[in-house]
DNA sequence: ATAAAACCTAAAGTCAACTCTAGGTCAAGC
DNA sequence: GCTTGACCTAGAGTTGACTTTAGGTTTTAT
């Protein structure tokens, strides 16, 4: 079973002009092309265009991709190779839930802090809160938007 | 307490460059000048560029950002609008930790797979390995890795 | 048989977000 | 007082990842 550009665009939710830019930069060697020169792509080509989408959702550079696809045509000498990188992208990804997670905290806190803004009519309110009216989760946030250096030292503030 | 714009880079571990990009496309109207105009980023500041940077994180574009920052500096007027936007921003964000995961997923398929492809010395090992040697937790991956499209969708294919 | 739609390439254009350069001013240490 | 390093602006240049255009060929539908 084979598909042409347009239809494997489709399938992968993109435009046939960006399957064509990864052609050009080096990123679909395994395409093939029928007597015309039309574009063939395979079922494999699916796979290997959802490993892409994989890799490029998780910040990977498209030159670091071609990397990894040249890899893989070279065959069985490179399985090391490969197994590297998926760990690192592992480890990397794994940071990237973090920091999400992270910020999703900062996101919660000021939804908090804008609905209390909005309950009684002022920002003013939220932002002279002391801790003890602040819900505990967003305690270490807070401090966290504050601090202007780590070090827990001291931390007076007088305007 | 303030600072230049150099200290204020090192606190946020960016550049002044940066940060004078930002204040020029208007991301930073709340920041002071010397009397010679030298820019002096308070305590204050510093949590702004928090949020900024927080905002960046999630895939905010600086233009979207500074129309917070323009909300935010017309007052009590906009808190509703603000609070809509982080309320946007936070269900954006769940929705991008569900992405991750599930590229996640992929990736640590793809290392058990290289890690069977090692063990083996061929990468034909793990591709032709049928469901049941395959831990279960990967099915459904692999399921999705390899089929074109949904059951239901209907798209006719060429041969 | 012909028109429309989908394919092809090469090359130019776009966009966001920086990053660097040139030419100058200001402030701190010796 | 002088040097050095940090600051300033305006504007040009860079990078990555497309996207569009122009000009042409092939396939599909009527």
């Amino acid at each position: 079973m084979s598909y042409t550009v347009g239809e494997m665009a489709k399938m992968l939710n993109t435009t046939p002009s960006t399957l064509r830019y990864y052609d050009k930069e080096g990123l679909l060697p395994f395409v093939g092309r029928s007597v015309s020169g039309i574009r063939m792509f395979t079922d494999t080509d699916y796979e290997w265009l959802q490993i892409i989408g994989c890799l490029k959702k998780t910040g990977m550079s498209l030159k670091d991709i071609r990397k990894y696809i040249y890899m893989a045509m070279q065959g069985d000498d490179t399985i090391d190779e490969r197994l590297q990188l998926f760990l690192k992208q592992k480890e990397a990804v794994e940071k990237q839930l973090a920091e999400i997670n992270e910020t999703l905290d900062i996101i919660n806190f000021k939804c908090w802090y804008y609905q209390t803004a909005k309950e009684a009519g002022s920002t003013e309110v939220p932002k002279n809160m002391s801790l003890d009216e602040i819900p505990e989760q967003f305690h270490a946030v807070r401090e966290k938007l504050r601090r202007p250096n780590k070090a827990e030292t001291y931390e007076q503030k007088v305007e």
